[in-house]
DNA sequence: CGTGATTTTGACGACACTCAAATAAAGTGG
DNA sequence: CCACTTTATTTGAGTGTCGTCAAAATCACG
């Protein structure tokens, strides 16, 4: 059982102000994959703040009163529960495009996040939010298909952890981190990985060791590079697939964090 | 590797246009957890067509064209996929009040859903029952809600078959099977069970003999009694609540399939 | 260059899977 | 209603994967 840093600044009220660039948010990809008009641009830009974070800075913590919902623009978070015999299970990462929040009204955060780099994020009053989507009911629609989304990819993650076996595992890890964020960090097949094994493990149900020696011997098979710490280069996809069981990387894992 | 049984008939198109009774539906409790007006119930009533299904019969198989949305009102179902390697995995049990088809316009059914018992639900062509909800925002944010419990359920169902061992994996499935239905089913503490112990291992991640092996070890603890086939008497809810590390059941376990 | 964190590698044991057989229950036809 | 078949479940024995514990190696950072 080990120790979790638990720092957990005012994010939530403090607020830079910086206007982003809603017109060309990638939030219009993923989450919300919805083009405003220039009225609703508006009526978003006016609501949102603007919060930054550093890499290991906790933005929210579970059992935390959830009432704010937050859209990523830059940076990876992770996302993680606390197991009642101390363990922790990572459910995913986060990262630009994604969105953040507890809908329900009253509810606490069922889940811890943090950051694995230095990032920001648009942060909506949750009620507010929900007046703005109910306004726009197809926008209601759009995030609606999103969750049903993230349930399926929820179901490839529940046959990845049930029935797979360890190199397995990490092949299907390698191929949703990459392909999630394939066009944002695209340094000639360079991935970067900016989590630990520890927790790449705590994602995939696995000890650090087997994750580890999951890596090593893909490595050894010429599948993989590991050129340096906090970096994978991919050889072989077509094989990686094979190991995983995928036909297709499942589209938007983790589009939408609890 | 089994063989499954592939009959589909074509319950899709063929209605017995029963008229059910709405005001008292099921889906208010669950999916939809919502109070229709009676304009609203008219409006729903005209749209749908009540189908029937026997035991083994198959409602819809994966990699069909998925254009209605199920909305069930008696009996059983279970969803599963078939996985490349020949093996199945089940996502879950459908019951009384629970919703199932992809609202995803032009998508096919992930999954495979087959009667446990004989039932009857009411279904919608999808489009129409999309106006319908986009007609009625408040319905779209219900439904919104409703997945986003879908996914936190689904979150620990990854845990469950991430990080626990067969026979807490199993006292989690009796816990969540039997609370979710308890109030449908309730004879003096008797929970059916008409799924197979194939069926709980395939949504458990377990072979079908670690299923049994457990049964058998938590009748030995005398936390169950399993009086005949297809039965189970819970007899130390407790100690079944330390085993699967629930600290309460997760609320609305797929009340959503897809 | 030294300290601490992360990662890798090795040895050993536990749990769950596979294969196999026995038992129990349900369905079938005389 | 009973013998027979079929299906589901239980139980046992042996094997493999992964977790745990431990130590070494590598890397980041001051």
């Amino acid at each position: 059982m080990r120790t979790v840093t638990a720092k957990c600044p005012s994010f939530w009220s403090g607020a830079d102000c910086v206007l982003p660039d809603c017109a060309n948010c990638l939030v219009r990809r993923f989450a919300l994959r919805c083009d405003f008009d220039d009225a609703g641009l508006a009526q978003l830009r006016r609501m949102s703040d603007v919060i930054t974070w550093k890499k290991g800075d906790t933005l929210c913590e579970q059992g935390m009163p959830a009432d704010k919902v937050l859209i990523i623009t830059e940076g990876l978070l992770k996302i993680y529960r606390l197991l009642t015999d101390g363990r922790r299970h990572v459910t995913g990462f986060l990262g630009p495009g994604d969105m953040l929040g507890v809908l329900k009204a009253g509810s606490e955060f069922c889940c811890t996040v943090e950051g694995l780099t230095a990032g920001r994020a648009c942060a909506y009053d949750r009620d507010r939010f929900l007046r703005l989507i109910t306004d726009h009911p197809e926008l209601t629609l759009k995030l609606l298909i999103t969750a049903t989304d993230e349930i399926e990819a929820q179901h490839e993650h529940t046959i990845l952890l049930g029935r797979r076996l360890a190199e397995e595992r990490v092949a299907a890890f390698l191929l949703i981190f990459s392909h999630r964020w394939r066009d944002i960090d695209d340094v000639d097949g360079v991935v970067p990985l900016p989590m630990t094994r520890e927790d790449i493990a705590e994602y995939l149900g696995l000890s650090l060791e087997s994750v580890s020696r999951a890596f090593s011997r893909l490595k050894a098979l010429g599948y993989i590079e590991l050129p340096r710490r906090g970096e994978v280069v991919i050889r072989n996809v077509p094989a990686l697939y094979q190991l995983s069981g995928f036909e297709e990387v499942p589209a938007h894992t983790m589009a939408l964090g609890l």
